[in-house]
DNA sequence: GTCTATACCTTGATAGAC
DNA sequence: GTCTATCAAGGTATAGAC
């Protein structure tokens, strides 16, 4: 029954992309729900365990748009991707992947497994798009498509943590730039 | 006398680029230096001071490649600064921007501002470098020159990360391919 | 400038009742 | 599944001697 767990996965979802994964606590998380901090430890054992569940409740959502998305023209899909980080600027927080990545030493073995599965996951799905687009016709660009992948993914990324430090439309300025460079 | 100082700002540094700033405590700065942490507070009163002083010398670092750099071409100086980050790469860190930027919104005013003057500085100087080459014919490239800068610190940024979760010569692959974009 | 000593707080985590 | 109660550990920071 119990959606207390989810809760729990969506605040701590919104928290690492906020505060930052070793910024956070399970005062942070207990607090807004109204619950102690022992009832989190019930769902999530250690603070591993539960950052593991937000990185797999992402790589979920990526695999279901993968799925949605499938009929759709590799510019469409191009789009969905950017109105995905166009979401995340307007409520000025960050990707998981910023916001993992910097911490990445500081993680358990098996979390760094899973920030590592989510990077490959959306590394691979852009190349493929990207790749698939080019051969269509509808993207051009010069090398590999992997490499590719990783300035594009590198570029929205980055445009969400610089238009929080600097304000201004950094995010628009840049994934209208990115899709220009594609064409 | 003491160079307690400085010493205490290379070692915030190089954590900073490892763990993240908030991550470290001041154990990790004052036993390998075989000191003790309230030696640490008589230099750094409180930590974001400590934080300061790392994006101080960063900042001066930055201001000396400026100074030194000048009378290089436009195409050797992002050489130059595609050097520093290969550096990083080498050593398995990542830059100060990658890192402070995800936190950002757990810093104290003070500290915010001097993140902020950092990122303006380098893209205020990335941009300037890409100007010129475009001007002198040594680059070419579409569109706004600081957007350009925006999207190239993104590329070497975001390859220290990958790199470092993803293993293989992401770096190597990225700058060159970022090169390449410019001619 | 560095030390000893310590205050004070927050943290992640556990035991056991309900 | 959630609570109360509690814990040990580690965190930042300060006071005062040397």
């Amino acid at each position: 029954m119990s959606n207390t767990r989810e809760k729990i996965i969506e605040l701590a979802d919104q928290l690492i992309r906020t505060k930052g994964f070793n910024a956070f606590s399970y005062a942070d998380i207990s607090a807004p729900l109204d619950i102690k901090n022992a009832a989190v430890h019930y769902h999530f054992p250690n603070k591993a365990d539960l950052g593991i569940a937000v990185i797999e409740q992402e790589i979920a959502r990526l695999n279901d748009g993968i799925h949605q998305w499938k009929k759709l023209s590799p510019d469409a899909r191009l789009k969905k991707m950017i109105a995905i980080f166009q979401q995340r600027y307007k409520q000025r927080t960050i990707c998981l992947v910023g916001s993992l990545t910097p911490d990445y030493d500081t993680f358990s073995p098996a979390m760094q497994q899973k920030v590592q599965e989510m990077c490959k996951g959306i590394l691979d799905w852009m190349a493929d798009c990207l790749e698939e687009g080019r051969e269509a016709g509808n993207f051009s660009f010069e090398g590999d498509a992997y490499d590719r992948a990783l300035m594009v993914m590198s570029n929205l990324m980055s445009s969400l943590l610089y238009s929080r430090v600097l304000g201004g439309n950094i995010f628009g300025r840049m994934s209208k730039q990115l899709s220009k460079d594609l064409i």
